[in-house]
DNA sequence: ACACGCCGAGGACAAATGTCCTTCCCAAAT
DNA sequence: ATTTGGGAAGGACATTTGTCCTCGGCGTGT
């Protein structure tokens, strides 16, 4: 179901609008292809043998582990600009973890072995991946100690927040499905029927409120003093 | 108390033994210096600006944050050979996380200034910095998911086992001190209470004993059993 | 309209974890 | 040797979080 072209007006368009133009090398750019998936599809799966380097360029992705027991935890949800594959690509390991579209999506492509040959040696390209790969790192710390130092009720109003001002889903501003609940309950790292307990304070203290498929949030404020000055992400 | 020396065989010496020999471009060797760093002294400290890198040659370190609050959460315990200052010198912003000498320490010191200089471009530098930096997210990875899919017993086992047979202390073999353990709880984000609840248990089952001033390890292959595959770091 | 079935919210209880405090042991000081 | 202080272990209780189950709403098919 995936759709690759090699829309070569396209791909520099996304290249030019995300700033990232000048990273890749000239003699790269002509093995760079688009690919499209759709709605539930599997960009990479864990596990299996790394090929591709993807640039997200439009849409949501969702990224998540599943342990030798199959359970499956939520690690992130990104949208563009976002690299998948580059950890793969510098360790030469099979796939850390699954990633899926969430939204339809587009994304560029790169072969490692168009990487391998033309962009191994290039500074610009290897400072562009040294700066994706230590603001993850970043992330990946931050979410660590946060996860550690605070409660369930702190993690969850830092998490509605960011869902909620995220810009890409303007249409639904602080308005959280049923689903979406499971998805944060994952993330977070909680059982569904403890972040509902978390949620019910919410909703007494006037922070959200229940709607016939979710929640939605009122007084961002309210959650935003909550989490004082520790946001996800 | 913290003592730099321009001691060049000795620096050599390092550089040969850990293979990082090669990763430091020619013109930039003149400029490193080595650092000696007395038990407990600091070699850097969160918030601060950030004008060094250095690469731990000997001795052990400890890793840990501070929260606005003042709860303070270890990170790591890091042997060598492993690279400090890194992701602050490709992002630029101020020093991250404490880092505090946990017994005497040799570090390999760079400054930023040299690095700019002479390694900014080198492709060599770029990828072994690269290859940290990709390392160093997977563990962090690896911890985040262990963190939050696993209960405290079989993260305190997984601790163990990670001290226990980590050659750097080989007289104490299994062995930790009251003040080590107080650390693996704060590593391991519990009170040290609870710690010592799970510890109960481990005696009670003889996989450890208690000792006068800590405990002992007594049978790895239980411990083993427990983390099944997943390991600390 | 009615019956059926699914799914989500919340109740009830159990397990995990945190907080506070008491007790006890050992070491240093007198 | 006695005292004293600090620190560590464990008891008691509170809070957080997980598991399992029930109930009710809502959509679907007839």
């Amino acid at each position: 179901m995936m759709k690759e072209t090699r829309d070569t007006e396209q791909i520099h368009a996304y290249l030019r609008t995300f700033r990232i133009d000048s990273a890749i090398p000239e003699d790269l750019k002509p093995h760079l292809s688009l690919c499209r998936f759709g709605q539930g599809e599997f960009i990479c799966t864990q596990g299996e043998p790394a090929g591709v380097l993807y640039i997200l360029v439009k849409g949501k992705i969702k990224i998540y582990t599943t342990s030798a027991e199959g359970k499956t935890l939520i690690l992130s949800f990104k949208s563009p600009v976002e690299i998948i594959g580059d950890i793969e690509y510098v360790q030469g390991g099979d796939i850390i973890n699954t990633v899926e579209a969430v939204t339809s999506v587009d994304m560029i492509g790169i072969s490692y072995r168009w990487l391998r040959k033309f962009a191994n040696d290039d500074p610009k390209f290897l400072q562009f991946l040294l700066d994706i790969v230590t603001r993850k790192f970043l992330i990946k710390s931050n979410d660590l100690s946060f996860n550690l130092m605070y409660p369930v009720e702190v993690r969850l109003a830092s998490y509605l927040l960011s869902v909620c001002f995220d810009g890409t889903d303007a249409l639904l501003q602080g308005r959280l499905s049923t689903s979406d609940l499971k998805d944060a309950a994952n993330l977070i790292g909680v059982s569904y029927r403890h972040l509902n307990r978390v949620l019910y304070q919410f909703c007494a203290e006037g922070l959200t409120e229940r709607t016939k498929d979710g929640i939605i949030v009122i007084n961002r404020d309210g959650l935003t003093a909550l989490t004082s000055h520790n946001i996800y992400e």
